[in-house]
DNA sequence: TGGTATAATTAACATTGTTAAGTTAAATGA
DNA sequence: TCATTTAACTTAACAATGTTAATTATACCA
């Protein structure tokens, strides 16, 4: 009796083709520019089949979304390994969102920035992963703050100094390419290293 | 012969009319949920008109934008009045430039993070009140390091370090509400205090 | 083989930005 | 004063969008 799970994976097979064809034109193209017919054009369906497994276009903006931030904690908790001064992890894990954000910049724009506009009120809500992104920068800076080597003992504010650097830099560098920007390498660690600086004891 | 100055008082009355509603709409409803239809009704007057005065939809958000700016800059600009010691100006323009985000979130948004998506390439062009806004920070930071308070002395870094950081917790506030975030008049303070702390001698 | 659930499609709807053609009203020149 | 030119505005239409309802095809089970 092996056939429902097989249709079970096949629906899920189709899931994850729409979900990965509407990844690459949103990244590529741009959400608003992507429209259902391109999508399932690219994977030779009609465009209402797509309407049986996401619940409209927001939906579907959604789960790319969740995908994109799966993979950056992915990324992130690599870090976290190579047990080193939690100062030093937290500038490599700075560097390593920003540039992130600046490899898939269509969804880090999705994720942190349009996504909020188009689900109103939801933010970052419990369990999700966007929760466990804050979650690990959280435990980093817990480190260094119990390492006593920041001045502040706020774990949250700590964090969220170093989160509005980083998604700052991030954004600007995205929607202004062409502002007369430092060299990028360069401005993106004077941006890390002066809020770590500036949160030293 | 004052009927040539006449009709142009009016042709930018109705220009003036159609900004201002368009601004209206942009803010509450949101710019991708705005019709040019929409704002036409609003003035009163066919939607093919807008495209007299506007060469399209993306055109009127420019301007839009635009003033929003002109707005943000003369805000600022009366900082610089009370001429106390340049650290402090630098402190007061970062909470002056985030409370004006949070006051108009719209607005700051559709300027600083839908336009410059909407009008790929544009950037901060030669001349645009963008650019005057930052001149403006530019100046401030550049009294600061003329009076060796900070240790850099790359002037345009430094600014962009200082754009960023107040920049990113604009945008968090206004994308994550409902995140769990520390006081926000502390927080708002602590993002711009730690910054200028890791910037100075 | 016939019946049933499921999956996918076709056709349609209302709405979008935008353009081309047409119309009205006002200013100009004789 | 009357015809003509010019400007302002509107009507009608186009192609494309997200989405829904009705319909057809497909695969399963008895």
């Amino acid at each position: 009796m092996g056939v429902k799970e097989r249709r079970a994976r096949e629906k899920e097979l189709l899931r994850r083709q729409i979900l990965s064809a509407a990844r690459e034109l949103f990244v590529n193209e741009g959400y608003e520019n992507v429209s259902m017919r391109k999508i399932a054009e690219r994977i030779e369906y009609s465009p209402t089949t797509i309407y049986l497994y996401f619940e409209d276009k927001a939906d579907l903006l959604d789960s790319v979304c969740q995908e994109t931030l799966l993979s950056l904690l992915n990324t992130l908790e690599q870090l976290k390994k190579d047990k080193s001064d939690p100062v030093e992890t937290l500038k490599k894990s700075g560097r390593t969102y920003v540039e992130f954000g600046l490899k898939y910049p269509q969804d880090y724009k999705l994720t942190f920035v349009i996504r909020p506009q188009f689900q109103k009120g939801l933010g970052l809500q419990e369990g999700s992963i966007g929760e466990k992104v804050f979650d690990y920068l959280r435990a980093v800076v817990s480190e260094c703050i119990q390492q006593k080597m920041f001045r502040q003992v706020d774990v949250e504010t700590t964090g969220q100094v170093m989160w509005s650097a980083v998604h700052g830099i991030t954004l600007l560098l995205i929607d202004f390419p062409d502002f007369p920007w430092t060299e990028r390498d360069t401005l993106i660690d004077t941006v890390i290293d002066t809020t770590i600086k500036g949160l030293k004891a």
